[in-house]
Formats: structure tokens, C-alpha cells, sequence
RNA sequence: GCCGGAGUGGCGGAACUGGCAGACGCGCCGGACUCAAAAUCCGGUGGGAGCAAUCCCUUGAGGGUUCGAGUCCCUCCUCCGGCACCA
């Protein structure tokens, strides 16, 4: 009988001694690098969504090793950052003594989930043997000149008291605790990740992603082409304001400009008269932080006029500059050429404020009918014209009426460049990244402000900059980072002249830590370089990586560019980290994400202690398609269990017959049949029906209570490896192996020959409805398949009487007759 | 609103380049073993009509292409995930 639990100890325990999951870093001949995205280590413990991402993982690292492949899959530990110092702070334990214990936790979890971990290069990034390094690269990056303090309006949660990143705001609230956020000015360190976009961009076309990450990536990047042109004051000639517009075609309907309420020109813009009301307007928008002037829910467009007027260099006509707050900043040039005719946003806001509205775009029939397209009168009801029409025209755009939007908007830009007041321009979404955090646990960010020599980078001897033991971490709310307060961290002395001297007291992204790591887990046992040259040749750039599509953008992104900065460096070989990349699914439960709020988490403790790891693991597999994810219902546990159990006893009743060969021909080749579709599933990540193969396979083995021959269960063990590998191994072990299956490399071939029989069952049609299944040689023509078609009763119900107007023949696939009654 | 992805039995899900829809598993029904139950083993199981052979219907809805559509095209509906006043 089979009795997973000692089993699973045993092998286990065997792993470990001969360090079976140990591949030599430094000889091994066929590297392959399989990464899973490391986990933050709650203090509620490992998560069965973490677990369901791990064995997929793990299954494809142990494919690859019963192939031959020397596998390294390391795991290691994201453990600084907002979620363990809130945790920390919920609980009233210092993170420091919290964290230790949330990975003991976690790696006993994890050992006993059977996943092939090499455990003597594990990575923490609260570990300062780690965050040296992390520091070490703010540095490569700050003397490269990729590092830069700049002030600016940041995201501020009065709750966690700290900066949030736009990405960590969602719909005007804290992503962490959902207090509405508002806006600081603060001194923050930014990394130039701008000046990587075009190739952060580019190299998306060849690197092996998952398509929806790819594409998530783009989204994110979002490049947008089109031109940077100017408008001259009326009261200023010399003076211009800078617009990005993706429709120059539309120039000559643009009624009115519109500035962000923050744009340095409205000062000068605003005349006298208007100059309380502008101010007035400025401070209500500075009050609310910029992600809730993006809220989706009022949309009403509010904005005050500034009395100043620009010229429309292709009009000639003076038009009202504006501000209002849909106009941002942060985007473009922060201000735009509002064009309300072909813009549902200035439509509205023409409309809520009587301006000027003016067609210039027109769809190519309406041009047609059109004598003069420079002087068309169009209404358009209560929306912009905004659609794309093929061949739409340009109107009442004088010299440029009549040409196609594509070519008037060309031409109109080289027009406006020939006077300096326009170019071609490209645009993105993407902005800086801003790596300061006014908070405890994180690493510090490691500079020194001197009165003397300025901004100097701590000398890479002196790393790590190590973060103090401080007991009162929690952050002010006067946005006062907890390291500004201790003041035996912050007093230094100048690296450069000796003299006294002050920390940077933010410490820096958790997005940092995270952004290469994966670059040290084969280096850890290195404690003087970061990297070793000849490790990283060997094991990097990473073959596969595995991962939640949570992290499609930021996660992957900063570490898509850190390498690249690396590389450029010259520090790593390669300027994309991950050659292929495959998002999990997500596992759900009741139709909800697993949330403690919701109630419906897993323990996975709990069904490996009932089941054992291997049936846990084969559930978790088989309930879904890998990528696409699943619904965690317990009831369908007994599938799995039964399964691996009747494995046990088909393999036991192998042994104990004696019998070896393959006696049976239709089971061979099943047999040779399993072994083509396991791999072609193992291959895409479809383990779901890789396991149903297997399934399928024993249920031919045992049909009837027959009993398997010893090399009839073979292959059916090899490929239990990645899914159950501990059973597997007892398995192996039985069939009088002596060494760890995961060293042998023994994965099956199939033999094509033995996949083909001499006859086949032909469906055969009506009218494309199946009246019959008829047994013929394979590969029979045409004539003879008709004729013994034409025999079948079924068939012949339904042709009798009737003419055969067409016969469609595809050889051993299907035969159908047409006919007509 | 925009960008992804998905709608198939009671349930989770299969179906390669258009070619026998529902693999595999859960559940359920029947049988064997048992004093009995559990476990195990064997068989059945999309819906409808019929004593039956057999026939009809069926992949979110509606149209289309095709000898043939879950798969391709058009229109629409629903759900999930992401982005969201990006000029």
C-alpha cells in the first residue's frame, strides 16, 4: 500500500544528503536556469496561490531534468518593504526579529512541498550580505549618471505616511490601506529608466514572453507618435508654449490651449483681472494628489481661464490659453492644442465653457460631395469626431483642406518646422522611476549630503550602508523618513573632505531588491563581487522564468532595465534577463481570488499533511490549464489521490509478477503514445492533460485487473517524475534502480514506427452527420473506402435512393458523402 | 472608455494546422466484495423522443463562409484581469 507521508520523508531526506538538487555551478555542461518569482514571506505563511505557481515551476525544472539538463532552480526571499514593516507594525514586532521567523516558516513549507530547490544558494534581501550589493548598483547607476535627485509631486497616503509610486495608488486610494491620497513636493532619488524605453520597447519583439505580458508591457510603455509644436503669445511673439499632439492634421481646430494648472507659464499668462481666480484654481488642484484628479467617477471638466491668448501658427487667429486639470503635468509638454471638433475631452470642456468649436476632419464621402472642402459647415451632435475613418479628409484647413488626415497632418508639421514652430515627436507613458521612500525597512540609499563637496556617493569599501536597529520605525506624518531621526545612522563624515557630513535618510524601493536578483542567486557564494563573471557566463541570462502577471509591468520592466544598465556597464553579458518568461494562472476559490478578507485561503499544511505533497501537488496541476489557472475545489483531490495510489499497486503487481517486455502490441502502443503527448505537454506547460495522459495510460495498463509488465510501467514512472517525483522515486526504486531517478536523465522516447496501426477507424458522413464508423486499411484510396462505406448499414440508411453529388475523402481521417434527396 | 483573456454536461475541464464534441477527473447511478459500512474493483452516465433498432437537438446569442465550424469571419451579450482625462 502506498503511505505518502514516510515516503516523502524519506526521499527527502535523501535529496538533501546527496544534494541531488545541487547542480555543480561550475562544471555543469547543460546549464538551465529555472526561475520563479521569490516570494515576500508573510508572517501568515507560505499562501497556496505561492505554491500553485511554484510546483508548475518545478514541474517544468524537473522535466528539463529527467532530459538532461543540469537544473538550477533557486528560491530565495523578498523581505523588505511596505508589507512587512505595515505587518510589522499591525503585530508590534520589530521586523527585524519578525522576518527570520516568517522564512523559517516559509522554507519549512516549502521543503516538505517536494519542490527540487537548491537550497545552498538561496537569496534574502534583508540580508546585508545582499543589500550591499543592492546598494552597489545604486551606485554603478549614480556614477553612471542614471541616478538623480530631482524634486517632484509625488503621491502621498496620510496613513502609511510615506510616497507611494503611482503604480502603488489604485482608482485615488492607497493600494496598501485605501486612504485617499494627496500630493507632496518632495527631493526624490529617481533612476533614469526614460533613457531605456526605445529598447526597453524594442527588444519586446524578440524576447519569449507570454503575449498578454508583452503587450501589457507596451500598454505600459506607451509610445505615442506624433509632434511637438509651438504657439507664440499674442502678447509675447518670442515667447512660445510647447504642445504634444498626436493630431497635428486637426492644427487648424484648435479653438482654445489648455495648460496644467502646475505649468510654469501660467504665472506670466495670467492677466490682473484673472489672477485670483487662477490661483484659487492652482491651489484646489494642488490639494488633491494626482491620482484622484484621475478618478474615473466625475469626470466633469473644470479649468479657468488664464486672459491670455496664443496664436494658432496655422490659423493666425488669437485663442484663449486655459488651465484646468485634466491637462497633466506630468504628460507631454503639460499643455495641449485643445481641439474640440476632434477631441471628446476638449469637446466637453468647449461645451462647459462656450468655446469655439471647429470641424477639420471629415469622413471621405462628405469630402466627395464637398465643392470647397476649405469652407464646410458640419454640426456634429453631443460628441468629438473621433473616428479613424479610412481615407477621411482634412477640411476648413485652407491650403490643406482635401488632403487625408495621414497626409495633411505631415504635411502640416512640416509647414509649422520650416518656421520653427514644429517637429515630429514621440511620446511615452513611461516615466522615471522613483526608487525614494521616506520609510524604515528597506535598504538605505547610500549617499552622503556634505556642505563642502555636495552629493558624494559612500565609497563602494564602506558598503553596506547598514540599516540601524531603530525602535520607533513607524513614520511621522511629517513626511520625515524614521532613518532622518536616528541620528547616530545619519551623522557621517564627508568620504571626500573628511569633514561632518549626513546620510540620505530614505531608503529605497522594494522594486530595487527585487530588480536583480536573480543575478546573485548563482554568485552567492561570493562575498566580494556581486556577480562572478564566470558563474554568470554559465547560468545567465535566465532560460525560463515563471511568474504571476501581477508583476508584467513593474517588476519585469525594472529588472528588464537594470540589466540593461548593467550590461552597458559592462557588468552582465546580456541586455534581457529573461529569455522566455510564462505567466501562471491564478487559482481562485469559490469563484473569488483568495484573500483573508474573503475567508476562502488555503493552508496548504493542511492537505499535505492529509494527502502528502505529491497527491497535493498533482491536484494543484491537474485542476486547470497552468496558465490559465483554476478553481481550488476540494472534493476534486480524490481524483489525484486515487490515481497515484493505483499507480503504487500497478507498479507493485509489475515487480511482484516479474514479468518484463511488451506482450501486447495495442498497449505498446498506448504505451509510445503517452510518451509523444506527455512531452509535447510538458513542453507547453499543459500539465493538466499531461496527467490525464498518464491517467489514460494506466487505466490501459490495468484494464480489466490485467497486470503491467515491468517495462510496460517504466515510462509511466520516468514521466511521474515532475508531478509526484517523490513516488516516483520510490517507484524507480522498486524497479531495482539504484541511484536518484532525477540523476539519470532517463526521460522516454517514443518510437514513431510504434504509434501506427495497420487499420484505422474511419468515421464516415452524410451531409457532414456521422452515420457510421467504418474499420479499413490505413492508408486505403478513395474507391475502396467508399465501397465498404457504401456496405455499412448506418450508411447506407442514408444514401440508399439518393444521389452522391460529391465524395470528400481525407485518408485515415474521415469520409463524408454528399448527396441529394 | 481602451487593452488583454474567457464563455463547452450536475461540476473542474479536453478537443493538434476546420474533420467522430464532451478526453481525463469529480459527482451521481447500478453491480461485485462485506453481517454491514468505508476502502477497493467492474459497468453506466450531455439533453430529448422511442419497447427497440434508431432519430432529433446540443459548445453564451444571432448571422455568414464551408461538403463539414467549439475552432474561421461579422454583429451582439455576459464574466474575469489590467489600464484609465496619456493629448
Amino acid at each position: 500500500m502506498y503511505e505518502p507521508t514516510p515516503t516523502e520523508q524519506k526521499w527527502q531526506g535523501l535529496w538533501a544528503e546527496q544534494r541531488t538538487n545541487e547542480p555543480d555551478l561550475d562544471g555543469a555542461e547543460h546549464p538551465y536556469y529555472n526561475l520563479m518569482m521569490f516570494p515576500y514571506p508573510s508572517a501568515e505563511g507560505l499562501h497556496v496561490g505561492n505554491l500553485y505557481a511554484f510546483t508548475g515551476a518545478d514541474f517544468h525544472g524537473r522535466y528539463r531534468r529527467l532530459r538532461g539538463l543540469d537544473v538550477f532552480q533557486p528560491i530565495g526571499f523578498d523581505a523588505f518593504g511596505i508589507h512587512s514593516e505595515n505587518y510589522a507594525l499591525k503585530v508590534n514586532v520589530h521586523p527585524m526579529e519578525l522576518i527570520p521567523r516568517s522564512i523559517e516558516t516559509f522554507t519549512r513549507q516549502l521543503e516538505r512541498a517536494g519542490i527540487m530547490y537548491d537550497w545552498s544558494h538561496t537569496v534574502t534581501t534583508t540580508d546585508p550580505a545582499y543589500y550591499r550589493w543592492t546598494q552597489w548598483i545604486f551606485l554603478q547607476l549614480f556614477k553612471a549618471g542614471l541616478a538623480e535627485k530631482k524634486e517632484a509631486p509625488v503621491n502621498w497616503c496620510p496613513s502609511c505616511k510615506t510616497v507611494l509610486a503611482n503604480e502603488q495608488v489604485e482608482g485615488g486610494k492607497c493600494e496598501r490601506c485605501g486612504t485617499e491620497v494627496g500630493q507632496r513636493l518632495l527631493s526624490q532619488w529617481f533612476f533614469r529608466i526614460t533613457d531605456y524605453t526605445e529598447k526597453l520597447l524594442a527588444n519586446l519583439d524578440w524576447i519569449d514572453w507570454s503575449a498578454s505580458t508583452l503587450t501589457a508591457q507596451r500598454n505600459w510603455i506607451g509610445r505615442s507618435d506624433g509632434a511637438l509644436l509651438r504657439f507664440r503669445l499674442a502678447s509675447d511673439p518670442d515667447e512660445t508654449i510647447e504642445v504634444f499632439t498626436t493630431r497635428p492634421d486637426t492644427l487648424f481646430g484648435a479653438t482654445f490651449m489648455v495648460l496644467a494648472p502646475e505649468h510654469p507659464l501660467v504665472d506670466s499668462l495670467t492677466t490682473d483681472e484673472r489672477r485670483a481666480e487662477v490661483s484659487a484654481y492652482r491651489d484646489a488642484a494642488a490639494a488633491v494628489d494626482l491620482v484622484e484628479r484621475l478618478k474615473t467617477d466625475d469626470k466633469t471638466k473644470t479649468g479657468v481661464f488664464t486672459g491670455g491668448f496664443a496664436i494658432n501658427p496655422a490659423t493666425g487667429l488669437e485663442i484663449p490659453v486655459w488651465i484646468a486639470d485634466y491637462v497633466l503635468m506630468e504628460y507631454g509638454t503639460g499643455a495641449i492644442m485643445a481641439v474640440p471638433a476632434h477631441d471628446q475631452r476638449d469637446f466637453e470642456f468647449a461645451r462647459q465653457y462656450g468655446l469655439d468649436i471647429r470641424p477639420v476632419v471629415a469622413s471621405p464621402d462628405l469630402v466627395e460631395q464637398t465643392i470647397d472642402p476649405s469652407s464646410v459647415s458640419l454640426e456634429l451632435g453631443d460628441q468629438a469626431f473621433v473616428e479613424h475613418a479610412e481615407g477621411e479628409r482634412l477640411i476648413n484647413s485652407g491650403e490643406f483642406s482635401g488632403l487625408t488626415a495621414v497626409e495633411g497632418g505631415a504635411r502640416i508639421v512640416a509647414s509649422l518646422g520650416e518656421q520653427g514652430l514644429g517637429e515630429p515627436q514621440v511620446n511615452y507613458r513611461l516615466h522615471d522611476w522613483c526608487i525614494s521612500r521616506q520609510r524604515y525597512w528597506g535598504p538605505p540609499i547610500p549617499i552622503i549630503y556634505c556642505d563642502e563637496c555636495g552629493t558624494v556617493p559612500v565609497p563602494e569599501a564602506d558598503l553596506p550602508v547598514l540599516l540601524p536597529h531603530v525602535e520607533q520605525f513607524k513614520p511621522g506624518d511629517d513626511g520625515i523618513a524614521p532613518l532622518a531621526k536616528a541620528e547616530s545612522f545619519y551623522r557621517a563624515t564627508c568620504p571626500t573632505c573628511g569633514r561632518e557630513a549626513r546620510r540620505e535618510t530614505d531608503v529605497s524601493d522594494t522594486f530595487l531588491d527585487s530588480a536583480w536578483y536573480f543575478l546573485r542567486y548563482p554568485s552567492t557564494d561570493f562575498d566580494d563581487r556581486p556577480m562572478d563573471e564566470a558563474r554568470t557566463d554559465r547560468w545567465l541570462a535566465v532560460d525560463m522564468y515563471i511568474g504571476g502577471e501581477e508583476h508584467a509591468v513593474l517588476h519585469l520592466l525594472y529588472s528588464r532595465f537594470i540589466t540593461m544598465a548593467l550590461h552597458d556597464l559592462g557588468h552582465v553579458p546580456f541586455e534581457e534577463p529573461y529569455e522566455r518568461f510564462r505567466k501562471h494562472g491564478l487559482i481562485i476559490r469559490d469563484g473569488a481570488k483568495m484573500s483573508k478578507s474573503k475567508g476562502n485561503v488555503v493552508n496548504p499544511d493542511e492537505y499535505i499533511d492529509r494527502y502528502g505533497a505529491d497527491t497535493f501537488r498533482t491536484y494543484l496541476m491537474f485542476l486547470g490549464p497552468y496558465q490559465e489557472g483554476g478553481d481550488f475545489r476540494e472534493a476534486g483531490i480524490a481524483g489525484p489521490q486515487r490515481f497515484l495510489s493505483r499507480t503504487f499497486d500497478a507498479v507493485e503487481a509489475a515487480v511482484e509478477s516479474g514479468q518484463t517486455g511488451f506482450p501486447d502490441p495495442d498497449v505498446e502502443r498506448v504505451i509510445h503514445q503517452t510518451i509523444r503527448q506527455v512531452t509535447g505537454d510538458f513542453e507547453s506547460l499543459s500539465f493538466n492533460t499531461a496527467i490525464a495522459a498518464l491517467m489514460e495510460l494506466l487505466n490501459v495498463l490495468r484494464a480489466s485487473g490485467r497486470v503491467p509488465t515491468r517495462d510496460e510501467v517504466r515510462p509511466l514512472v520516468v514521466m511521474l517524475g515532475p508531478i509526484a517525483p517523490h513516488l516516483a522515486e520510490e517507484l524507480w526504486e522498486m524497479l531495482g534502480k539504484e541511484s536518484s531517478l532525477f540523476e539519470q536523465a532517463p526521460w522516454p522516447d517514443y518510437d514513431p514506427s510504434k504509434l501506427i496501426t495497420d487499420t484505422v477507424d474511419l468515421p464516415v458522413q452524410v451531409n457532414g452527420k456521422l452515420r457510421g464508423t467504418i474499420t479499413v486499411a490505413r492508408g486505403a484510396d478513395e474507391t475502396t473506402v467508399s465501397q465498404a462505406a457504401l456496405a455499412d448499414e448506418g450508411v447506407k440508411r442514408h444514401t440508399d435512393g439518393v444521389e452522391i453529388v460529391k465524395t470528400i475523402y481525407i485518408p485515415d481521417r474521415l469520409l463524408n458523402l454528399v448527396v441529394r434527396s
